[in-house]
DNA sequence: CGGGAATATGAACATCGGGGTATATACGCC
DNA sequence: GGCGTATATACCCCGATGTTCATATTCCCG
C-alpha cells in the first residue's frame, strides 16, 4: 500500500496503468477493454487514486481517469542507478564476444556448468 | 512469484539490489551492511536468484552474490511509454514557469515553433 | 418522479508472502 | 575427526491483499 513498487505489483494496475498512457479513460472503458469486473476495477483505481498514479475527472455519472507522471517518475529514479550497470554489461558482453568470434552472434544468457 | 515488479515490491530485496549495485558482496556481507537476519537476507536472495535478479559464485563456504541486469532492463522496457509521457509534463510545467517568470534562456534541443 | 446506468463501498473469504525459530548442510581449520 | 563459521531450508504464524457478492450513491432521461 506504501510504496509505489508495491502499486506496480499488481497486473491488472500495470494493465489500467498502460491503457491510460494511450489516453484518458472512464471507469467502464477499462472495464471492457481489460475485461475486468466493475468492482475490481474501482478497487483498483482508488488505490491508483491514492497512490498518486492516477486522477479522476467527474463528468456527470462518469469518472474519467488519467495518469499522473510523479509516481512512475520515482520508479524511473530509483533504477538509474542500475541503467549505467547493465549498458556497461552490454557493452562489455559485445566486445566479448566480438572478440571471441567476429560473427554477428547473438548473447547467451545464464550458462552454469 | 511471477513478476519482475512484485519481486521489486519489497523493499528488503530493493535493498539488497541498491547494495550490489556498487558492487558483489557476500551473504554475510549482506546481512551486515542491511543489519538484516541471515535467515532473512537468505530468503530474498534465494527469490532473487531465482527470479533471475542476481546470481551467486561459490567461494569456499561463501556465496558471493552478484547482479544480472535482465529483470531490471524489463521494467525499465515498461517504464518506457510513460516517459514520454512525463517529459512532456515537465515541458508544459516549464513553459508555465517561463511565463510567470522569464528566465536566461537555456540551451534546449528541440526548439519549437 | 421513477427507473436504470455508472461507479463506489462494504463484508466475507481465501491466498500468499514475509518474519521468526529451529535445524540442516557444507566447508575450512586445528 | 570435531568444531566453528557461513549459508540454506522447513515449518508455522499472521497480517495484508485481491476477488466476489451484495448494496449504496449519484446522476441522466423519458
Amino acid at each position: 500500500m506504501e510504496s509505489s513498487f508495491a502499486i506496480i505489483a499488481e497486473p491488472n494496475r500495470r494493465a489500467i496503468l498502460s491503457l491510460l498512457a494511450s489516453s484518458e479513460r472512464s471507469v467502464g472503458e477499462i472495464e471492457r477493454r481489460l475485461r475486468m469486473p466493475q468492482t475490481s476495477a474501482s478497487k483498483h483505481l482508488r488505490i491508483l487514486r491514492e497512490a498518486g498514479f492516477v486522477e479522476a475527472r467527474v463528468e456527470a455519472q462518469r469518472r474519467v481517469y488519467r495518469l499522473r507522471p510523479e509516481p512512475l517518475m520515482e520508479v524511473d529514479a530509483w533504477l538509474a542507478p542500475f541503467r549505467r550497470f547493465w549498458t556497461a554489461h552490454v557493452d562489455a558482453l559485445e566486445r566479448h564476444l566480438d572478440r571471441i568470434e567476429p560473427k554477428p552472434a547473438k548473447p547467451r544468457k545464464g550458462n552454469k556448468r
